[in-house]
DNA sequence: TTGAAAGCGTTACCAA
DNA sequence: TTGGTAACGCTTTCAA
């Protein structure tokens, strides 16, 4: 059933029928019903791509997701926020393309996706410092917004979490609690992220007079074997930590493996604290080490963000012309809720 | 610029440009390297939308993801396969539609994916034992794979491990190593897969004239929480298993994080095996317990059950009459190359 | 080997 | 408030 055999069963032009199925306000009111009616029990649904071909709407918003060759498996992170994202694009009636490619291969994934309009915008995650495909986007005139930010973040929208003020309390926590050797396991320092997150643990160990130990702080792609490996070498080393700041959940299970097979057991001879954690998967409640819960900002966030992303992105696209939208959130920063006992630094 | 335009440009009609460009063999050689050169010098591609409502194809594929109350964050299991489907997708040209919805809004979802044909065929994942999905695709006429099975995996396409086969074989190294006090922590056995794990777990100890302890086999949605939940309940009661088998490395991370916090080294004092390991997300080399890689599928795996189950739909769709492919995988075990000593059984 | 023209199923402009 | 008709940009059938 298309919009021509439905008009014509109801002797109306398709013009009429496809007004008032789209609601537009110039027809009356029984006319509107009388469709309405015929169209529910024709079970008539318009053709999507016949539509597409008329508005010149894609009414789909693209991901690229580019997948490296080390970090051979998906972040979760990405799966959250991508789950966010497309409850809000479910809700306004938009599509999610989802292009996996190499780190190469995104450029041309985008410069298609443009150049056949198959999308009304695309959202970008994970951006370096100095990331091409912000020129690259607005050179092809496509909405996009930034889930986080390059290291001039100025001239499109983007939301971003506070990560100089998240890792210096989550540094000031563990400082509170006694430690005094605290290791700081980042990401590539080619992101943002990760610079601002070792400013933040950099500060909150100045404001105490402590000198940072290069051989705690470590920076690469943020994957488990990072994690553990990172762990081990400062755990087998004479002077090691008493806890560990993770840029991620990823590498946190890695340290937390690391230290549960050298018999020390988290909370009491060993923290960890991560960023978006995902101990429980089910969000922050149920699992906690002695002194809280231990995170910076949970996986849920993560997929609040995806939320907040989209909304940014499709009311981008409803007004091309508005200025762009930056959003910086709090961290969801809940360790001042410490209910266990401090555990006695090794050292101290 | 459109086809009209190019083919003016030429001097030549939209149709013979639409064939060279389609490498129809009905155009002269010489023609089409003409036409060819001018698309390339103009930066002409096609505009999607237009080719799909003339040919009636999509060249996408959906995938829907259900998102339920409890489990709120995504599976890392399922973002790895649409990874490897992805990648064939993209490959063959085709896009991939991601839906993420509610378990309700899921039947919703398929259908409207069938009315309007905004795909040519859909994946699916984790089906249930009698799940709705597949009468309801067979009735839209859909083409369709599933990853994994039904109670009744007949008469359409699925590609699986062998479940039963990967658990008997992990139970029995289990047992080989001296544990007599192995726990399942399984997923709900609404799910094929679970059951047939808890099959393969039964009979292994059957062989050695053990029975099941109920108390140590749970079975229920694999979070982390429901695996850290588990192992407390289990290694706090008087007789506590000294090994533990999880059907993912979900509810794994919540058992091995519940053992560490007990001072209980993995490896040494409890084992941990599971299935679809993530430790590393690197694969499987660098991290593993003393008695070897202990997993009995890997992340990777899933991703190359992503993208088999891939070439396999797209098979499909070429040919909708061909009989329905099923693919039985053997697990990657490699239980076998034990490295490390034999634990001492706790009650041994 | 090439081209004209008829779809594909909508939306949107202009008249009535 | 309604309708006729021209896009939208491609593929495909039929003729030449």
């Amino acid at each position: 059933m298309n919009l021509k055999q439905l008009s014509e069963s109801l002797g109306l032009s398709q013009t009429t029928v496809s007004r008032a199925l789209n609601g537009y306000p110039e027809v009356r009111e029984a006319t509107r019903l009388r469709v309405l009616a015929a169209a529910q029990a024709a079970n008539y649904t318009p053709n999507v791509k016949a539509r597409h071909l008329a508005t010149g709407r894609a009414m789909a918003i693209g991901h690229v997701m580019p997948l490296t060759g080390r970090e051979e498996l998906v972040n979760p992170i990405f799966a959250d926020f991508i789950a966010g994202a497309g409850e809000v694009y479910a809700s306004e009636g938009y599509d999610m393309l989802l292009s996996m490619v190499s780190v190469e291969g995104a450029e041309a994934a985008y410069r298609q996706m443009a150049s056949n309009a198959s999308v009304d915008g695309v959202m970008v995650q994970a951006p370096t410092m100095d990331d091409p495909r912000i020129p690259l986007l607005q050179g092809l005139g496509l909405p996009f917004v930034v889930h986080g930010r390059t290291g001039s973040p100025e001239g499109y929208s983007w939301l971003d979490v506070a990560n100089i003020r998240a890792f210096r309390r989550a540094t000031e926590f563990l400082l509170d609690l006694g430690h005094r050797k605290i290791a700081l396991v980042n990401g590539q320092e080619t992101l943002d992220f990760a610079r601002r997150r070792r400013l933040g643990y950099e500060q909150a160990l100045a404001a105490r007079g402590i000198t940072p130990n290069p051989a705690w702080m470590r920076t690469d792609i943020m994957t488990e074997q990072f994690g553990y490996r990172s762990a081990v070498e400062m755990l087998e080393a004479d002077d090691r930590p008493t806890a560990f700041l993770a840029a991620s959940i990823i590498p946190a299970i890695g340290i937390r493996q690391a230290a549960g097979e050298r018999g020390l057991r988290l909370g009491r001879d060993v923290s960890v604290i991560c960023h978006d954690d995902g101990l429980s998967y089910i969000g922050n409640e149920g699992i906690r080490t002695p002194e809280g819960p231990a995170f910076t900002a949970t996986r849920s966030s993560i997929r609040a963000a995806g939320k907040r992303c989209a909304e940014i992105l499709l009311r981008l696209i409803d007004d091309p012309t508005q200025p762009p939208i930056q959003e910086l959130w709090e961290t969801d920063l809940t360790l001042g809720r410490s209910t266990g006992p401090a555990p006695a630094p090794a050292s101290a």
